[in-house]
DNA sequence: TCCTCCTGTAATATTAATTGTTACATGAAA
DNA sequence: TTTCATGTAACAATTAATATTACAGGAGGA
């Protein structure tokens, strides 16, 4: 399994009004064209960029554009509004162990804090970097 | 997403091990029992560890045995045994940015070693946690 | 030897999630 | 009032995960 790729998306629509903001109209078909991917799955992403306050849209000839400091917003930020994981967390645990079995029994008391402490460990790392801190763009000076 | 249901099963399994080697042979259809799980996954996932040398299985009638001390394996080794995440890595980047849009052409080199770095952290916590190290198994003395 | 238990694996089905596509009603600006 | 974009529904396509049935073949016990 991987994690959804909405969240890379997400992350790539954040750059782009970060770029484009104020120059040109940053619309869902702008978007599709520098991200590769259908223009009604962006529109899918902004609106849960938007549930999270990340970002509005003023409908009109406007495009998206950011509505609280974009260098601020974390990765982890990004990942909790796309759901890029399901609400029951990271890990899929096996829906039936046997409790007439001691291990089927116990299993989920053994292993729950440490897939937890995992998990946690996972998000803080997410938590810690700002868009900010990503590489900034390169620009190519023969071009 | 969510981790694949193959890496706490495949815990399961190395748990049962421990606790009834040498007292039941722990089959195919015995670990189906406790898991609740179809035994042919188990089967399959078995062959994962095996692969991996974790377990040995020698044909006849005694089912599944260690290969090496249970309580050194790591979760890391479990869950690289099972493939719980393709081989690509733990995030899914979307696959065609445009080449001739600025924030497309660079949002690779933007975000490859954020994500390289999380995962590194996701990975080094996995290693970090044993078998040993998870709870064990409790017994209800009023049985 | 023959029977039985079990493994390994193929083939196929089912389910769920992701991603893609078409279509269209509606809002806002020019 | 035309034009451009959004929001969303409906549905298709794809992929991964999980379940199920079936069976060939190894190994031990009778």
């Amino acid at each position: 399994m991987q994690i959804s790729s909405r969240f890379t998306i997400a992350v790539h629509i954040l750059e782009c009004i970060k770029y484009f903001e104020g120059k040109i109209p940053v619309t869902s078909d702008f978007l599709s064209g520098s991200i590769g991917v259908n223009a009604v799955i962006i529109r899918r992403i902004i609106s849960h960029l938007k549930a999270a306050g990340l970002v509005k849209v003023e409908r009109g000839r406007n495009g998206v554009i950011s509505s609280r400091p974009l260098d601020e917003i974390t990765l982890y930020d990004v990942y909790v509004a796309v759901e890029a994981v399901s609400s029951e967390g990271l890990f899929h645990f096996h829906g039936n162990p046997n409790p007439k079995c001691p291990v089927g029994k116990n299993i989920h008391s053994m292993l729950d804090d440490s897939l937890r402490e995992i998990q946690r460990v996972f998000e803080e790392k997410l938590k810690s970097i700002k868009l900010k801190d990503l590489k900034s763009i390169t620009v190519d000076i023969t071009e």
